[in-house]
Parts: structure tokens; sequence; C-alpha cells
DNA sequence: CTTGGATATGAACGGTTGTTCAGTTAGCGT
DNA sequence: ACGCTAACTGAACAACCGTTCATATCCAAG
């Protein structure tokens, strides 16, 4: 009885998460059933309950860690230096760490709504302390006198919507690599900023 | 029997339609019933049936009749002159536009993925008319000299995700007036067009 | 006053949903 | 060889799904 001793894992096992991900990425949390999630793994859909409380559990589980995950490797990987240099920084992690997980990333800003209020809450606060970050650039780079934003608060808005629309387009293989999109978006950014 | 001799009005009725945008925008089409969108109404399901042939029509016929007014109206407003000019009139015209119908919008993009293939692709096909209108504007301004966009079809896709994004934060009654907001984002896409 | 079509109901259809749980299987430590 | 336990199944549960249809009501035209 894995469900009376074990308890649930802290991280929902790893082909759960796959097959909940890739599946709920292509239909849709509400669209999704238990069963379709298990079968996709091989599985009968009662055997789910020993990696998940229940089906809501799974879907906050995959954005929670989604945007723990994004945070820590920003934290990571931001550095010192200039808000211009800060700003290309991000602009470039962003697109990047996007792109190379384009499911998790459909799935962390469609979903929302399917969210009960409370954990509704807790992913809107992760996702402020993202924003924040791109915030904190904008600002001293205002202040510094390198950037001449209007509005460092819309500023992130604009900025942060604009580097997510890469993935509704992007395709692998498509006419443009990696590194000419970023640069091409960093462009884009550069100037709006007023630099 | 209307269902038999008079058949669907073409447009879904006025009040079907609204609780349907609604409760869609709100839920989400796979987490919103019939009989849901029925009692914002004060019917039962059935009665649905007398105004729309099935639930997956109902949310075409939203989508649809949504993306065609946008085009209808956008052709009816837009003007004649220099790039500049009509990239400005663009971007005022696509956030007051989208501001004032923040359901139809949410619908129109994140429902896609609950169209049927056949209705997708009509929805698509009118999206991509609606950026084409701001892909010209670019390719003019861009062979004018007043651009200098290193690739328009990118820089189509990233003002549109940029302007887009003004509804995810927007609230009325909030900091900023709806003029202010038009003539701060302008100011970022006039400068990202290297303007 | 009758009639006919438009509008709506309520019950029913087969199917699916999330979730529970008693019972089966498989593999490892002793 | 034995027993323990984690992993999984299959059946069952009540609730709900989209859709159909015979029936009822209402109102305007003849």
């Amino acid at each position: 009885m894995a469900r009376k001793t074990g308890s649930h894992a802290e991280t929902t096992a790893p082909l759960v998460r796959q097959a909940a991900t890739r599946l709920i990425a292509r239909h849709g949390y509400a669209a999704v059933s238990m069963r379709q999630i298990a079968a996709e793994i091989d599985m009968r859909a009662g055997a789910l309950y020993l990696y998940t409380p229940d089906k809501q559990t799974l879907l906050f589980d995959l954005m929670r860690e989604h945007m723990e995950h994004l945070l820590d490797t920003w934290s990571k990987a931001r550095i010192e230096g200039s808000a211009m240099d800060r700003l290309e920084h991000f602009c470039r992690f962003h697109i990047r760490y996007h792109l190379e997980r384009p499911e998790l990333v459909f799935i962390a800003y469609m979903e929302l709504r399917n969210l009960e209020p409370e954990n509704f809450e807790v992913i809107q606060s992760l996702r402020r302390d993202y924003e924040a970050e791109l915030m904190a650039i904008l600002r001293d780079g205002n202040m510094a006198g390198d950037f001449k934003l209007p509005d460092a608060r819309l500023a992130t808005m604009a900025i942060i919507a604009m580097l997510n629309g890469v993935n509704t387009w992007y395709r692998e293989g498509g006419r443009l690599s990696l590194d000419r999109i970023e640069q091409i978006y960093w462009t884009l950014v550069r100037r709006s900023v007023g630099a």
C-alpha cells in the first residue's frame, strides 16, 4: 500500500510529469482526463494517485516547479554590470530558456485560470518575482540615464510580452537560428528602452 | 419546431453569445458546460440548440465573428500617409479595440486549441490577415527608409505580442488612462522600429 | 377563435469524469 | 523459502457531459 506508507513524492514521478505536460500543453488541462494521462505511460488511471493526491495538484506542481526552476536558473545566470549589459543578458536568457521548454511555458500561462484561487496566488507571486528581476534592471538603467523609459512597470510588461511571443511562432528547424532570433529581439528591445 | 423550419440564426442570439463569452473567458471552453451557459440566462441546456447546432460551433462562431469584426473595423479605420503615421494609427487602434472587448480577445487566442482542425484553419487565416496589415506597414516603412528593421516578419510578431500584452495587466480604473497607455506603448514601438 | 410556428422544457440517452479501494503481482532483504 | 512492501489493476461510485426529442406554452396572423 504505497498510498499509506510512502505518501507522495514531493516531485511527481518523472514519467507522470512528462505525460501530463505533453497532454495538457496539447489539449488543455480541462480537456485531458486522468485516464488519458495514464494511458500515455501504459497505466490505468488509479495508479496516478500513487504519485499525486489529485488532478489539480498535478497541474499546480507542474506550474510551481516550472516557475521555481526558472527563478533558480536565472538567479544562477544573472550577471553584474551596466543596466544595458544586464538587459541584454536577461533578454537572451529569457528567449533561450523559454524556447527550450515550450510545453511548460505554454501551460504556465494558459492554465492559470484552471488553478484554484490559493494555487493561483502562489503562481502569480512567483511570476511577479521573475518580472521584478527585469523591472529592477529597467529602473537601474533609467536612474543611470542609460534608458529613457516613461514607465518602468509598463515597459516590463511590454518587454516580457514581446519576448514571450517568440514561443507562439517558433518552430524547430525554422528559417532562423536561435542566435539570430536572440539578436533580432535584442535589437528591438534595446531600441525600445531608448538607448 | 424552430429547429426544422427556421434553421439557426447566422449569428447566435445575443443573450446566448454574451453568456457563452463571459463564461468561456472566465473558465475556459472545455471547463464550461452547456448547462452552465444556459443557466446564466435562465434557460435549460436543450434550448441552446435552438441557437447553435453544437458546442463547438458556438465557440467557433464567437471567434470567427470576433476576428471578422476586427478586420472590418480596421478596414474602415485605416488611414493613408507615411508608414510612421500608419504605424502609430495601427498601434493605437489595436490597443483601444482590444481593451474594449477583453473577453473575446482572451477567447480568440486561448481557445485556439479547442477548435477542430477545419475551424482552426479559418481562425488562423483571419489572424494572419490582420497581422499582414501590420507587416505591410513595417515593410513600407523599411523600404522608405523610415524604419530600420532587421526582419519585418519577426517585428510584426514582436509588436503584436507586445500590444496584446496590455490585456493581461490592464484593469479598468487603474492608475493610467487609456490615452496615456496608448502613448507609452507607441513610444516603445516607435523606438523599436528604429525611427 | 382558431391555428401555426417560434420558443422552451424536462426527461432521457450513452458515455465520460475524478476518485476510491480491495485485491493482485513482482522483486528484494533476510 | 519466506515475508514485506511498493507498484499497479479493475471494478465500482456518484456526478456530470453533449445532445435529442416528445411535449408544452405562448403569441401573432388569418
